[in-house]
RNA sequence: GGCGCCAUCUUCUAAUGGUUAGGAAGCUGGUUUUUCACACCAGAGAUACGGGUUCGAUUCCCGUUGGCGCUACCA
């Protein structure tokens, strides 16, 4: 049974999925979850010139791949359609035109050059930038005169001063601004007949119902602007909560300008960074699970949620604790997840050699020691390609009378191999050690060095068990050919 | 410039008006392993500063400093 509990997530389509997109859109995904809410994804796209429709897509397919999935919204419609503001922008100047007509806004015939003059004035006199409010004052006359020009009016809502707007916030506690520091009578409609943002959001969040906003706190001065359209449309106001922002390592916001690629969710995604660690990452920063426990899954997450529990200060983007988190999944998440992950990952090979359990031994092999499925390539390389020694490899391990002795006593041995059996395979090389009486260093690392090129990788088992009777018999002679 | 938010190890954080200020990542050393990784053990490492309130402050209050954010006809 669903509560009235109604959050959502509304990112602007002009860039790709962004981490602290994602980290807002976990924590109301949480919210929704924990109090049996639902969650909406709106999109805000208001904004013609940099809104595009392959960030929309990434967008979607971000939050599903984080299996953040919303309840109602975007692509799968809900009862307050439309979900995207373009489709609404009729009924943002219908509401706008009410606003008018109860003398809470006005047309402003500013134009941007008058604008422009205005705000060098101000800061020729280092007075904080403002409007002046002069558009409240145009009479009717000026008005047509204005129109006669040819000039075409934004919307201004009127900002009463002073006046104080507070409230509680879910995670920040009181909050108090002045309505003297909004920069005065705000925009709402463009001159394009566009809304701007802060009614565009009002606008739907009372359409959707929605009773709580969680957002970052870079909004802060916005949701004192929005209760102020709240109070003028006679609307009870959702309750708000503002997260604090994810730094970097400098303890900037996390930016495209200044971060490029590394900000985007994809990135981290095209690099074999799994889901889990993402949203189980994300989630640990500013917020402690109650039980200190460090690894937890999406479900349990929400099953302990709370916004009194998140902290007011922000927290830096840490690649090496994600990584931490990201090799742990890798190790632990079930094996036939991570070979159908690795897929993209082995394309610079012909895996057609290789049976599908082979391929599973494979990338079970070599699993514990990446970070990202990325670094698969290069770990399997020698399980396909074929084998080049490097010379100090070959020198250093290969050269001496031990080595070929072992190479060639396992040449011999391959008859009674057990290639199946990776276990077994290990136990076949101890026997034969036995009998020329090598053990340790000096029997494992020529067979390691011959088969893999490397004197430290998976289990040495598991490399003769995977590479199977011809390319150790193959790699076993090429390695006698060193000198 | 104005306004706002924030302040515990390098980083993410826990806790409490009285504790040896706890955990995790990273780092260092060790154990284990044929090697690497994992795992395990150990070590170094923090309450920004100054005033109050109090028997007692890291915790509450004020100030300072610092960091960050916002200040568009962007969202």
């Amino acid at each position: 049974m669903k509560t009235d509990v109604r959050v959502r997530i509304a990112p602007s389509p002009t860039g790709n999925l962004h981490v602290g997109t994602a980290r807002t859109a976990l924590y109301n995904y949480l919210y929704a979850k924990r109090h049996n809410g639902t969650f909406i994804l709106r999109l805000e796209d208001t904004d013609e010139e940099r809104s595009k429709e392959t960030y929309t897509k990434d967008i979607i397919d971000g939050l599903k791949w984080l299996g953040l999935n919303w309840d109602e919204g975007l692509d799968i419609g809900g009862p307050y359609a439309p979900y995207r503001q373009t489709e609404k922008i009729d009924h943002y100047s219908t509401m706008a035109n009410h606003l008018i007509s109860s003398g809470k806004a006005y047309l402003c015939y500013a134009t941007q050059e008058e604008l422009a003059a205005l705000k060098e004035e101000q800061k020729a006199t280092n007075a904080a930038p403002r409007y002046d409010n002069r558009g409240r004052e145009t009479s009717a006359e000026q008005a047509k005169q204005f129109e006669d020009e040819g000039r075409i009016p934004s919307v201004r809502f009127i900002v009463e001063e002073p006046q104080v707007v507070s409230w509680h916030d879910h995670i920040k506690g009181e909050i108090a601004i002045d309505t003297s520091d909004l920069g005065g009578d705000m925009v709402i409609v463009k001159s394009n007949g566009v809304a701007i943002y802060n009614f565009a959001v009002v606008i739907d969040d009372i359409d959707m119902k929605m009773t709580h906003v969680i957002r970052g706190e870079d909004h802060i001065h916005n949701t004192a602007k929005q209760l102020l359209i709240y109070e003028a449309m006679n609307q009870k106001a959702p309750e708000f909560a503002h997260a604090p922002l994810i730094f970097d390592i400098e303890h900037q916001k996390l930016s495209k300008r200044k971060h490029g690629e590394t900000v985007h969710i994809d990135y981290y995604r095209a690099q074999g960074y799994m889901p889990e660690a993402i949203v189980n990452y994300l989630a640990q920063m500013s917020f402690t699970h109650p039980e200190g426990k460090e690894i937890y899954d999406l479900e349990e997450a929400a099953a302990v949620f709370d916004l009194d529990k998140v902290s007011k200060s922000p927290a830096v983007f840490d690649v090496a604790r994600l990584n931490w988190f990201n090799s742990h999944y890798i190790r632990s998440l079930p094996l036939d997840l991570i070979v159908s992950r690795a897929t993209p990952f082995l394309t610079a090979y012909d895996t057609s050699t290789y049976t599908a359990a082979q391929l599973a031994a494979i990338v079970a092999s070599v699993r514990d020691g990446l970070t990202t499925l990325s670094e698969l390539t290069a770990a399997v390389k020698f399980y396909f390609d074929p084998l080049t020694i490097p010379a100090e490899v070959a020198q250093d391990v290969l050269s001496s009378d031990n080595a070929k002795k072992v190479l060639n006593t396992m040449l011999n041995a391959l008859g009674t191999m057990p290639w199946d059996d990776h276990q077994g395979c290990k136990k076949a090389v101890d026997a034969f050690g036995k009998e020329i009486s090598l053990k340790g260093k000096e029997l494992y690392w020529p067979v390691r060095a011959a088969l893999s090129g490397k004197t430290q990788g998976p289990d040495l088992g598991s490399i003769i068990s995977i590479l199977g009777a011809e390319r150790v018999k193959s790699r076993l002679e090429a390695a006698l050919t060193h000198k």
